[in-house]
DNA sequence: GCTGGATTCTAGCAACGCTAGCCACACTGT
DNA sequence: ACAGTGTGGCTAGCGTTGCTAGAATCCAGC
């Protein structure tokens, strides 16, 4: 019994080092460096080690998206609480939304751009990424029009928000600009002098 | 002399060639399914011949993706003649953006999500991409506000688009709301009743 | 100390992008 | 018309990828 446990918490001690180290390495060399012979070199086991965990490279990506959007779900938070009043909200959760998607560019795409088996804003959506999603229409919906659909209004946003970060990055748009941008969207989309 | 431009003339259409069977099996089976030896079998001959033509595979994938972006300026430019005054032509433009993501995935990537040296909405683009943004802008720029930067307008407006492009087609975001989401982006970027 | 079962490693498969080096054909000059 | 030359395509193979089968090893229980 305790033996069983223990055995079952080594595991899971060795699943959770596995998707740091992927993450870790996809943040540091992008996802492309992490190969499977990387990781297990990594973690110091041998490849078919990390089988026996998840069911290909795949499932340790999308772990590592969960891992992400709780980051994601947090920083969206924090930006919320952070901003004085519910006007400044979106600016404040838009800026944090670009922000995580600059600074951590590996969990970004394992999130939104990679995996296509990971739906968003869609009941059958993980938790994790429910969450986040949350954030988003947390501060938006109190600057909704009366006649907008607050759902519609943050996936809106959200599109938004994600052509900013995807476009940006991959030098399609000059990041200069990137906060004029952002603040007109935001403008338009949640402005300030429209709440009822 | 004419020997010598014949010679070119072949490999000028067996360049076509290789760029059309790769742009017809990424568009049949996805990205994916575009391997050099299945490709070098669809057209006949074998792989070296392909290096001898293109640098790689993303040189190859940037033929598709310039030969794409034509495709996706005419149809803009479709868009905006067939609407009919000028406050019409960003719901017209931004329709056939997204109707362009959904029926050409593939164009689509290889043109805005896959390869990383192409440039788009800055001065050092190649010529048909630039085309592409200035059929938005042109559609964009006679609703703008006055105090708006009609290029920043038109950058922010094609992130919103690519987004809900990319989320929708992902599965990210429930497709059947999409023409809500655009009609809202639009509405809220580019108003009817807001020009001067 | 031995045995049985789980677990980990070695070795290898098929497919990938890409390249070296041979060979055969086509053009040039006599 | 024919020999020499050079361009161009093909065969074969390298190194790497994700993933897996089967051998080897370790460890609990008797």
């Amino acid at each position: 019994m305790t033996m069983r446990t223990r055995r079952e918490r080594e595991r899971a001690e060795r699943a959770r080092l596995i998707v740091t180290a992927a993450r870790d390495l996809a943040e540091a060399e992008g996802w492309d460096a992490v190969t499977t012979r990387r990781l297990s070199a990594e973690i110091g086991y041998s490849q078919p080690v990390l089988y026996s965990h998840f069911r290909g490279k795949g499932a340790i990506m999308t772990a590592v998206a969960l891992e992400g959007s709780e980051e994601l779900t947090a920083a969206l938070r924090a930006a919320t609480a952070a901003a004085g009043g519910a006007y400044g909200r979106p600016a404040a959760v838009g800026g944090a939304y670009t922000d995580f998607g600059r600074r951590r560019p590996a969990l970004y795409d394992a999130m939104f751009t990679h995996l296509v088996d990971l739906p968003f804003a869609t009941p059958e959506a993980p938790a994790p990424l429910r969450a986040a999603f949350a954030e988003l229409r947390r501060a938006v919906e109190p600057v909704a029009h009366e006649d907008d659909d607050p759902a519609l209004l943050t996936e809106t946003f959200w599109a938004g928000l994600h052509g900013l970060v995807t476009l940006t990055r991959s030098g399609r748009l000059p990041p200069e600009a990137h906060e004029s941008r952002l603040a007109l969207l935001v403008g338009r989309l949640a402005p300030r002098d429209r709440a009822g």
